[in-house]
DNA sequence: AGCAGTACCTTGCATTACAAGATATATCTT
DNA sequence: AAGATATATCTTGTAATGCAAGGTACTGCT
């Protein structure tokens, strides 16, 4: 306990598909977005792996391209598929979050109450 | 993916604490009440060892009673150790929520533009 | 005695965040 | 040229944890 890092598990999937939803992006930006959103940076040894299993589950599909500095880049975008998942994600995510809030807040058996 | 499973990890520990806060209980009751929060049920296989790490670190301390109809029941309650880290674990909750709530709505750096 | 319901615990598995390190390329400095 | 620095990707091994499946124990009912 007393760390973040159990919180994360399951939910960075999500993030990383609304993320590369708003545009091509490449692993390495990823990374700095993810922070600029109010993360704590992850290491790339987070990002990488995630990102080739969603590419294994034919969620996103890459592209290289020449960089300016430095080796190619994988550029990811999202595949239909990928957008379904997102959409169920966001629908996971939204009851999770609002069950835990119930539980912090003591809050009561429904929405409407209270 | 496409289960709420791994979202759950290290969520539980603090829906546990702040549920047990709210006066003394026992794991059996525990599971229905989660349920009635808006958790879909969870294993006992799931609960039973978490409170029992929980009660090695010293956030909840343990009394044994009589049961009306089966084996005696434990009964949990909060320390002093497990209010701070039920404090810290709210923190960290807000953030991370607000940080996934961020790139869902593909919102701003910061929470007062838009 | 046998059965059902209550209540607790243990074992083994799959998933995943992360540190640490390996690899490769382009630019800048010495 | 040679080396350093920054960019960019990938691999390996470890620890944490939700959960299914199974086991134990006690009470009351038929």
């Amino acid at each position: 306990m007393a760390d973040t890092t159990q919180m994360l598990k399951g939910i960075l999937d999500g993030c990383l598909l609304s993320i590369i939803k708003e545009g091509e992006i490449y692993g390495y930006e990823l990374a700095a977005k993810l922070e600029s959103y109010g993360f704590h940076s992850f290491s790339e040894g987070t990002i990488y792996p995630l990102l080739l299993r969603m590419q294994k589950e034919g969620l996103v599909s890459t592209t290289l391209r020449k960089s300016t500095a430095g080796p190619k880049r994988k550029y990811y975008s999202l595949t239909e598929k990928g957008e379904q998942e997102l959409e169920q994600f966001i629908i996971r995510w939204t009851q999770l979050s609002s069950s835990v809030n119930n539980v912090l807040n003591k809050g009561c058996f429904r929405n409407d109450c209270c």
